[in-house]
DNA sequence: TAGAATCCGGACCCTTGGTCCGCTTCAACG
DNA sequence: CGTTGAAGCGGACCAAGGGTCCGGATTCTA
């Protein structure tokens, strides 16, 4: 429904400014829940109808303010240079991207939080989510003899929920030179194919 | 504020038509989203007032309803037998603990969303959050070679999230006899202690 | 410049959590 | 029992926020 592309030079400007003014209260405050719609309407200097218009809904802004502070990443793991593109071997690339997701929502905290916790549907809804999840579970496949891909993914990418993160940050004062390593830790050791417990341990 | 025990018959009686009631409803509606605070009074055959007075708020509702259900379980955990009660051995007993809170989330799986997510307020500063989290550390803690203990403390209940297991056993179909052995699985290869990278190896 | 299509924006609607207060009910006591 | 005052009851009411609507302004096209 919203997702036309307008010529008209008032509407691209508006949804610029709209975008922007999001962008800065969604970090500026303390929570998502106090940046209400008529707050950003109002920061952008612009009607709550065009608002609506624009982006079609509340997840719909979120989203589209993800997608754009996403999408360096994402283009850094489809078509880039290892650690994170796709020539890395998987023992290595596992660790990278959950790496650079935990950046991610480090460095984008409210933002994060608002689109995966706000409004009520859950965040494996999203299909953001189901991208991160079929990506990580192609490469975990890719390991010999670990077992249930499918769910190791999605505790892995639990790992790096926005609200967990959020709370080991700001609750917990853990820094980010500390968290990387902790989680980088996790993940090895979840990698490491335990070769006591292998079907696969003849050849 | 609205902890109080009352000795009247009528509060009594009204306190457990509200608990019934809630119960219920929650079990049937499909999400938690659409079970209203009016709804939960009208079917209670009670005024909204007193349904605020005796539980606070929403919250406080779900809270109560939450804590009566994990009830047997925390009995079970704080001076029950092996492999629940503090006498297992941690290797055992981490095992026993996730697999237990996953069972009660696939038993209470719209009671543990939507006192998980819903409302504003991160899942992790509910103080029923906080006793999982310090009793599960505390485990971790005696076994030896296992660096970050609260970090994975973390990762190994968001394994557990209501609304990560409401997605495995709704959208993905996965059943439960499935989902056990999976997050079993799971916590063994964590809790694997790697020989390669000990400290503590010697004595 | 005329005309049509598009867009603007703020008044308006609706749902929902939460409050308020006059009336009722309970239980203690004479 | 009957009285009485404290506690509880319940539904009308309030505020906030997401989302809609439509008369009027703006922009593109000819």
């Amino acid at each position: 429904m919203p997702e036309r592309q307008s010529s008209r030079k008032d509407a691209i400007r508006n949804r610029e400014a709209v975008l922007a003014a999001a962008d800065t209260l969604f970090t500026r405050r303390e929570s998502p829940e106090d940046v209400t719609m008529a707050d950003v309407a109002a920061a952008a200097g612009v009607g709550k109808g065009t608002l609506f218009r624009a982006f079609g809904d509340r997840a719909g802004l979120l989203r589209a303010l993800y997608e754009a502070r996403l999408e360096p990443i994402r283009h850094a793991i489809e078509t880039g240079p290892p650690p994170l593109g796709p020539a890395t071997p998987p023992h290595d690339r596992v660790p990278a991207l959950l790496d650079a997701i935990l950046c991610f929502k480090l460095d984008n905290r409210r933002l994060a939080l608002a689109l995966e916790e706000g409004g009520g549907s859950s965040p494996y809804r999203a299909e953001h989510y189901e991208r991160w999840h079929s990506l990580l579970r192609a490469v975990l496949e890719q390991i010999p003899g670990l077992a249930d891909s499918g769910f190791t993914a999605h505790v892995l990418l639990a790992a790096t929920r926005a609200d967990l993160v959020e709370h080991l940050a700001g609750e917990e004062r853990i820094p980010r030179e500390r968290m990387r390593p902790q989680l980088a830790n996790f993940v090895t050791r979840v990698l490491a194919a335990d070769p006591l417990q292998g079907f696969t341990t003849e050849e």
